[in-house]
This record gives C-alpha cells, sequence and structure tokens, in this order.
DNA sequence: CATCCGGACAGCTGGATTCA
DNA sequence: TGAATCCAGCTGTCCGGATG
C-alpha cells in the first residue's frame, strides 16, 4: 500500500540526493518553493496534504529522475538511511562482451555512475539493470528496472541474467542446470530453449524484483 | 541570504443535485 | 438519461514573519 508518509519521503530523498532542499527542488521544477515544505504536507487540521502528480512529474522532469526510480525511492520510511543504494546499469552497455560495468565475479564495477535506492535487499553486490530498448518487451520493455542479486539462491525456473564470455549479456528463464552448462529460455519465445556451455557462462545471478 | 512556517486565497476537480 | 449548475474539498501560490 502506497502511504502519505512513503510518498514525501521519496520526494526529500529524491531532493536529497540531487542536492537540493524540498523548497530548493520545488523551485526547479517551476513549482512554488514551498510546495513540497512539510509545514504543508498535513492541514492545521491533522489532514493529510498528498502531492499532486503533476507536482511529482515537474520534479522528476527537473532533476532528469525516471518513474521507476522514485518508485524505488518509496520504501518503509527509512528508505534515505537503510536502503541500500544500487548501482544502476544499462542493458546495452551491460550487453557489450567488452563492457567493463562488471568483474568476473558479476559484481558491478566501481565505476558505475548512477545509484538507486531499494530498500529490505540485503545483498551487498546486488545491482540494477535498466532496459534501454524493448528488446523484452512486452515484459520488459524499456525503461524497466531489474533488481539483479549475485547473491540470491538459483534454482530451475527462477528469471536469471547471465553473462557469458561468447555474446554478451542473456535474460531468461532458467530451465535446467548441469555440470556441462545451462538451458535458458527467452521470455518472449516459448518454445525456444538455449544451451550455453559451462565455459563459456561468465557469472549467473537471479532476477529478485522487477519494477512493471 | 536561504529556508521554513503559517495563514489566506484562487483555481480546479469531482460529487451531488436539479431539470429538461 | 444526460446536461447544467452548485458546492465542498483539495492543491498550489502568495505573502509576511521567523530562524539559522
Amino acid at each position: 500500500m502506497l502511504r502519505h508518509s512513503d510518498v514525501w519521503h521519496a520526494l526529500d530523498a529524491l531532493a536529497q540526493r540531487h542536492g537540493l532542499s524540498p523548497s530548493g527542488l520545488a523551485r526547479k521544477a517551476g513549482l512554488d518553493p514551498t510546495t513540497f515544505n512539510r509545514s504543508k504536507r498535513v492541514t492545521a487540521e491533522g489532514k493529510r496534504r498528498w502531492p499532486s502528480t503533476e507536482s511529482i512529474a515537474k520534479a522528476l522532469s527537473a532533476v532528469g529522475a525516471s518513474p521507476a526510480e522514485f518508485i524505488g525511492l518509496i520504501g518503509d520510511g527509512s528508505v534515505d538511511t537503510l536502503a541500500p543504494r544500487l548501482p544502476v546499469v544499462l542493458a546495452s552497455r551491460a550487453a557489450a562482451t567488452e563492457d567493463p560495468s562488471f568483474d568476473e565475479t558479476g559484481r558491478p564495477a566501481p565505476m558505475t555512475s548512477r545509484e538507486m535506492l531499494f530498500p529490505r535487499l540485503e545483498d551487498p553486490h546486488a545491482f540494477a539493470l535498466e532496459m534501454d530498448g524493448d528488446g523484452l518487451a512486452p515484459l520488459y520493455p524499456r525503461g524497466t528496472l531489474l533488481i539483479v542479486s549475485p547473491a540470491a539462491s538459483l534454482g530451475e525456473g527462477d528469471r536469471v541474467v547471465v553473462r557469458t564470455r561468447q555474446r554478451g549479456l542473456w535474460v531468461g528463464l532458467l530451465l535446467r542446470q548441469t555440470p556441462e552448462g545451462i538451458e535458458l529460455r527467452a521470455f518472449d519465445q516459448a518454445a525456444d530453449r538455449h544451451r550455453l556451455a559451462q565455459e563459456d557462462v561468465i557469472w549467473m545471478s537471479r532476477i529478485v524484483w522487477a519494477s512493471q
């Protein structure tokens, strides 16, 4: 359930992330500087006031943030202190075989420029993969964020991201895992199986969450 | 000077009501 | 039933004052 405090915390976190105060964020968005003031969030009668979707859209536009990023900032009220910051890697970049975004263990390189908050995730090496094309549409259209956890256990039927030596990055359903290799099925092609040899697989991690 | 607070107000929206 | 009108509630803006 989306709570009043969650939305306001997310706006605070968005401002903080971009080095702004709530009033600074409102001004940058072309709104009145007091639009996001704490004193305006509850009326004198104790009634909750919600920011309009238009105001949120303007704020996101002002700092160049995506709606998915804003959703990622919505947590349990402790988002700005407890939620880990996950590096965000573009899918096209990650798919390049010479891509420097990951090390050999599947951990994102520290040079990744973008980050997002994601509450209640214990894996310190988790990262976000952002779809920047429609290659996985309609399941994962452009802009979808996949949260990938290298520490999560793997099993048949899991949605996984696989990095290979020969063909870059694969995203699909894990059908089978043997000492010789793995079998994957693409999301958009029910009958299409792909076998990947074990020596071709650099790392494989489970998708634990996807923005929709 | 930047930011925040609180009161007042304008404009908009949606629900309720009326009427043809 | 649908259009027109009224009205209450809500959000954003304006403004003056306080604070660090």
